[in-house]
RNA sequence: GGCCCGUUCGUCUAGGGGUUAGGACGCAUCCCUUUCACGGAUGAAACACGGGUUCGAUUCCCGUACGGGCUACCA
């Protein structure tokens, strides 16, 4: 019988979630979904020194504005598998008492080493021109630990409290294969696998030692991580078959990568072209900070659609997804095994799309704080005409203000482009008369504004509707221009006129 | 350096032993439009290279190159 889809986002606290580790949660989520399955958030904090102040408040919000809501976990309601921070797990000895069973069964030993011991090893074999110097099974040989130490030493060191780790004895020449639902089988010598720390000298697990614990104990069917996970995969495949457990392991999933846009790596935080994070990120240590997508205005939606799109595909030509949908059709066979350079400019697009989808009320209602910040008002029904009007433009709502400034504060420059190109000797005169068959206007609306221009050429010749944009607007480019004079009002477009035709000659 | 993973238009990708190698973003042109945009149409643009296997390889295998990851008492 299949077990129940289990899966874990587990991520450390250790700064904001960005963009990569959101995707993998999001795949996990997916999964979890098609299969009617559990998604859960563990808060792997085993590594004190890099604890950050707010991180994992950070992941729950992160998480909660994508819409990828675990239902079990840290800030989502613990289950039955309570706790799942492994700091407070750790407290229940769990570890302790998984690297005691590898120890007991010669699987794992103590070892006593300092830190400069352990640099003098590494200088010591780079000097003697081995490539990758490694805790392994020669190497051990020649350094302080329970497979080297008489027996009544170990016990006397142990009595006495000397720092110690625990370290996985891994053998010396074994071919390990282990099956990738992404990659198929991938095979590895055991002679590249080093002697892993399970347990640190404070007595916290490693990641190493506390996945597995914590992946078992939690009943995890899935580990779905990313591709940096892979090489390391051969040492846990080791830990499970020590403990006995290679037949409830998790079945393995390693995600490919999100790229820079140049092809330079993984996505870094230090990226200025583009968010990373989901959400703004303050870093407490150095206090730099970082744009968020949802503060740069990307919906939700189209964010969590851009990664979704990210080394995975529907194997059809649609794009446009709600979670809800992909959450019906995610599948492994269909992510990709090579990385994904990650392209801004695709993300603009799939804003826009969603952006179209909004009513105009809602986009009012999103522009309306945006205006007042500005410490601009309008009516409301002033405001939905506009966004009606502006919104075929833009990315984003926080571009309306830039794209139709002039809907708000009259112009005070003219394209000059326009200018040099359209504005002669006869125009000044031309759009004064124009202007005076305006001012005789009674219905100010759209489509009389529209009749009276084309029949205002028959006595005032050719008249240029750019011309006439940029004369009340100031800018070449904008929404319908008489659905944009029938707004502005009979009165500001004749003051416009008069201080376009005063400053032009 | 070593090990692992990967490689279809600039980017995200579909496809897969015999195809005009499909779609999307971006780009260009045209149509619509006396403005602006949307929209529509069209176009340029890819199977990294070399060997095999095969009647036939972009597709399968092996090398090479290139890219990425890992190489901590970090995850």
């Amino acid at each position: 019988m299949e077990k129940r889809v289990r899966v874990r986002f587990a991520p450390s606290p250790t700064g904001g979630l960005h963009m990569g580790g959101v995707r993998t949660a999001l795949f996990n989520y997916l999964f979890a979904k098609k299969h009617g399955g559990d998604f859960i958030l563990r808060i792997e904090d085993t590594d004190q020194t890099r604890f950050v102040d707010g991180a994992e408040q950070y992941i729950i919000d992160a998480l909660t504005w994508c819409g990828i809501k675990p239902n079990e976990g840290v800030g989502f309601g613990d289950g039955p598998y309570a706790p799942y921070r492994q700091s407070e797990r750790k407290e229940l000895g769990i570890y302790k008492k998984y690297a005691d069973q590898l120890i007991a069964g010669g699987h794992a030993y103590y070892a006593f080493d300092t830190e400069e011991e352990l640099n003098a090893m590494r200088e010591r074999l780079t000097a003697a021109k081995v490539v990758a110097p490694q805790y392994n099974a020669v190497t051990r040989q020649n350094m302080r630990n329970s497979l080297t130490l008489s027996e009544d030493e170990v016990k006397r060191l142990l009595d006495e409290g000397a720092p110690h780790v625990v370290r996985l004895k891994v053998p010396r020449n074994e071919e390990i294969r282990f099956h990738d639902i992404i990659r198929g089988w991938v095979v590895v010598n055991s002679t590249q696998v080093d002697d892993k720390v399970l347990l640190k000298s404070d007595g916290m697990p490693t990641y190493h030692l506390a996945h597995i614990v914590d992946d078992i104990e939690m009943k995890i069917s899935h580990a779905v991580r990313g591709e940096e996970w892979l090489p390391s995969a051969p040492a846990h495949i080791l830990i499970y078959r020590y403990l006995g457990l290679e037949n409830d392991m998790p079945k393995l999933a390693h995600l490919p990568l999100i790229l820079n846009p140049d092809g330079n790596g993984k996505i870094s935080k230090r990226e200025s072209r583009f968010p990373v994070f989901p959400l703004s990120w303050s870093d407490p240590r150095d206090k730099s900070s970082y744009l968020g997508y949802k503060e740069a205005g990307y919906y939700p939606e189209a964010f969590v659609n851009v990664l979704a799109l990210l080394g995975w595909n529907p194997g059809n030509n649609e794009e446009i997804f709600t979670l809800e949908q992909l959450g019906n059709l995610f599948e492994f066979e269909r992510v990709n095994k090579s990385g994904a350079k990650f392209d801004p400019e695709k993300a603009k697009w799939f804003n826009q799309q969603y952006l179209r989808k909004k009513t105009d009320e809602e986009l009012a209602d999103a522009f309306t704080p945006i205006l007042e910040s500005k410490g601009l008002k309008k009516d409301r029904a002033f405001i939905v005409e506009f966004c009606r009007l502006i919104k075929e433009k833009a990315h984003f709502v926080n571009e309306f203000y830039d794209l139709g400034t002039y809907f708000f504060v009259a112009p005070t420059g003219y394209d000059e482009k326009v200018i040099a190109k359209k504005w002669n000797a006869q125009s000044k005169e031309q759009y004064t008369k124009l202007r005076t068959v305006f001012a005789g206007i009674s219905a100010w609306d759209t489509h009389t504004l529209h009749d009276t221009f084309n029949a205002a050429q028959t006595d005032l010749g050719k008249l240029d509707m750019q011309l006439l944009r940029v004369l009340t607007s100031g800018v070449a480019g904008g929404p319908q221009l008489f659905d944009m004079l029938a707004m502005l009002g009979k009165d500001e477009v004749l003051a416009r006129l008069d201080a376009a035709l005063n400053k032009l000659s």
